[in-house]
DNA sequence: AATCAAATGCAATATTATTGCATTTATAAT
DNA sequence: ATTATAAATGCAATAATATTGCATTTGATT
């Protein structure tokens, strides 16, 4: 999972998209970078409490509309992103993976590399994209509930 | 699309979950029924603007513990509602269909009948339900398209 | 070192959602 | 029918989430 990355590789990131490299920008995405789970905008602004709240909304727009980091909703409506496994670029998406959202610890999960089979729709219906959403217990609270239950 | 119901079934369908039979839930109810597609927060708003705001919620949020409706959020975030197809009840819902969602028009659709294929997930992943998203332009709006460009 | 566009921070406002409490209403019991 | 009661509604207050405009700061370029 989130194979690590240094300091360089988040400025290279920002200079590719023509972003200026500014403290807030490394900080966010050092942290979402080193999590294996998507983080919640909630999250992110505790987290990064100094930084303005409108900055941050800005800088999560920028990093969407750039392909660096896809948006998801959790089950209750929250926001929450990730980083974009390569693919992605400008305006184009293609984060085509299944969204796992656990609801014992809320966190959601990118599962890549998981192709979902081709589904047909009724007559008429032009799809650009799909997402899958899963809800379950992830890994690590299953064991937890498993050590209480023992 | 969304079959004719009249006034004797909503307030059946309210007695079932013992519901009291009132004014705003019936309205409520045969707006939702009326449409094809899910009603979003905003529109049920602001057609039901003379009912108040925090009664909708309440309403919304019975009606889905009920299984009466189920949320969709959309790929702003808006919570949309629809109907439950038959085997929703308390605390059970298995609206395990797909959601497709216009990008043009914003309407969300449930295409029921449109059995998901089966996925497996990584280990340890405990899955308790599947919802699949799409996104893309509904029959309505490519036919709008294609009579512009004609 | 100077310049300029981009990014940030702050204030104001908008939208969406929740909580507590007083009042009204639907239902059931009398 | 009348009354009793719990449920549902409406209203006020507050919280949480998101957007806009503008003054100030900062990163990149010359
Ligand atoms: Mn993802
Ligand atoms: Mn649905
Ligand atoms: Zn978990
Ligand atoms: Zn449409």
């Amino acid at each position: 999972m989130a194979q690590t990355r240094n300091k360089f590789d988040f400025e290279d990131l920002l200079d590719k998209h023509h972003l200026k490299k500014t403290s807030p920008r490394l900080r966010v995405l050092s942290m979402m970078a080193s999590k294996s789970t998507a983080t919640s905008q909630p999250d992110l602004e505790s987290v990064m409490n100094d930084i303005d709240r409108v900055t941050l909304y800005r800088i999560l727009n920028a990093f969407e509309e750039k392909g660096i980091i896809h948006k998801v909703f959790d089950l209750n409506g929250t926001a929450n992103y990730a980083m974009c496994s390569s693919n992605c670029g400008e305006h184009h998406h293609h984060d085509e993976h299944l969204h796992f959202n656990c609801t014992v610890c809320k966190n959601v999960y990118c599962l890549d590399d998981l192709h979902l089979p081709p589904v047909s729709l009724p007559e008429g219906f032009k799809t650009e994209g799909f997402t899958l959403y899963a809800n379950g217990t992830c890994p690590k609270c299953t064991k937890k509930a498993a050590a209480k239950s023992a």
